[in-house]
DNA sequence: TTATAAATTGAATGAATGTTCAATTAATTT
DNA sequence: AAATTAATTGAACATTCATTCAATTTATAA
């Protein structure tokens, strides 16, 4: 009975638009008003789905999150290789695959509200922790398969971690195109020299 | 004749004040109509030395950015020595000294505007620049010394910057203390480790 | 076709925003 | 004391903001 429910979807599609004036425009020159006028639809249409801007601005964080998260992603071909599997998110960090899946401006932006919001800190929180399991899972089957000589299986992790946070700190500021390739390279090989990994081949994406 | 100026001083003052309440309440919450009620002054002061709120953040950003370098000082009983004047800047770094000093929370706030902003941008990328010059310089001076064994000081300078930028990335997302100066003490013998120095002794701050 | 439930609109709200300008107060020099 | 310059106030501005609520449109099931 009743008119089928879009509630999901026409969240989602709030949150792209909102996402994306937001990577152009900063976060907090981003209001309720503009994305409504982006999307053609009323104002309060979004406070129908989303009842306050804190609650939008949430649904943001998990977007992009959830973004975040998918670049650490193993494709199915590398799955049963722990090798490969290592391989292929070391890649994936650094390399352009990064900037194409997004934005960085709106990741530090989002983690500055981290100080003063505490949801927003936890998501964060949570999200890397959730990496860091992840990335100590590769690392620990590499072992286990006798691919990589390690001890501190946690450590080692952390240090690729710090790795990755510090380089892209810097990187976010270098506008040099051929600098930033050549130093983006620079720090995957770094990785992989911490993980004791040769790169030998191509590796499928 | 005339009144004498007290321009420089009071925007200070204005600032210092900007500072605390977006210590507190994050960069987006504090207005200029917040920092001249906390003043008990007018706002329309405030716009008549800073012209437009623009200008205000510009100012904030030299603040924190000044703040942000006197963590690199290097006291004058170290200032003939190479090896403790590079041992006390290590030291500072991963130290309580960071958070007594300021505020990380607005540091990346206002990071986070670089990618909008061109001339934060400018003022954030040349800071950065002038620190890691800085860096090189002393391990350089340390070189010439015979103290340190490098070849590379520009790439030797910036793995250091890279673990001090990822180390307080996730750093500021652990809220435990002892977890967060275990981390820190860590995070400062990987530099000694990173410089191949021993942290001997006390070094003077 | 009618009932129902969700989608969407539209108008209105009050509060807060940055900024303006003229008027006033306060200090300093001649 | 008069002139001068800067500090500061106070009132007003148009805009934008998030949010409210009632009314209307649209789709689906009975």
């Amino acid at each position: 009975m009743g008119r089928k429910s879009l509630k999901e979807a026409r969240k989602k599609e709030i949150i792209k638009v909102f996402y994306s004036l937001a990577k152009k425009n900063g976060l907090e020159n981003t209001s309720i008003a503009k994305i409504a006028a982006k999307m053609d639809i009323n104002p309060s249409l979004i406070i129908h789905y989303f009842q306050t801007r804190e609650d939008l601005v949430y649904g943001l964080v998990d977007y992009i999150l959830d973004k975040y998260k998918l670049i650490y992603k193993v494709s199915a071909a590398n799955a049963n290789d722990s090798r490969k599997a290592l391989l292929e998110i070391i890649g994936n960090i650094f390399s352009k695959k990064w900037n194409a899946l997004f934005d960085d401006g709106l990741f530090y932006g989002c983690y500055a509200m981290t100080f003063h919001d505490d949801k927003v800190r936890d998501l964060y929180k949570k999200l890397l922790d959730s990496l860091r399991e992840m990335l100590m899972g590769h690392i620990e089957q590499c072992r286990a398969d006798g691919v990589l000589d390690v001890t501190d299986v946690e450590t080692l992790a952390d240090n690729i971690f710090v790795l990755i946070d510090g380089a892209y700190f810097y990187l976010s500021l270098v506008s040099d195109k051929a600098e930033y390739e050549q130093r983006l390279a620079r720090y995957r090989q770094q990785a992989l020299s911490i993980l004791h990994l040769k790169e030998v081949s191509e590796v499928a994406g």
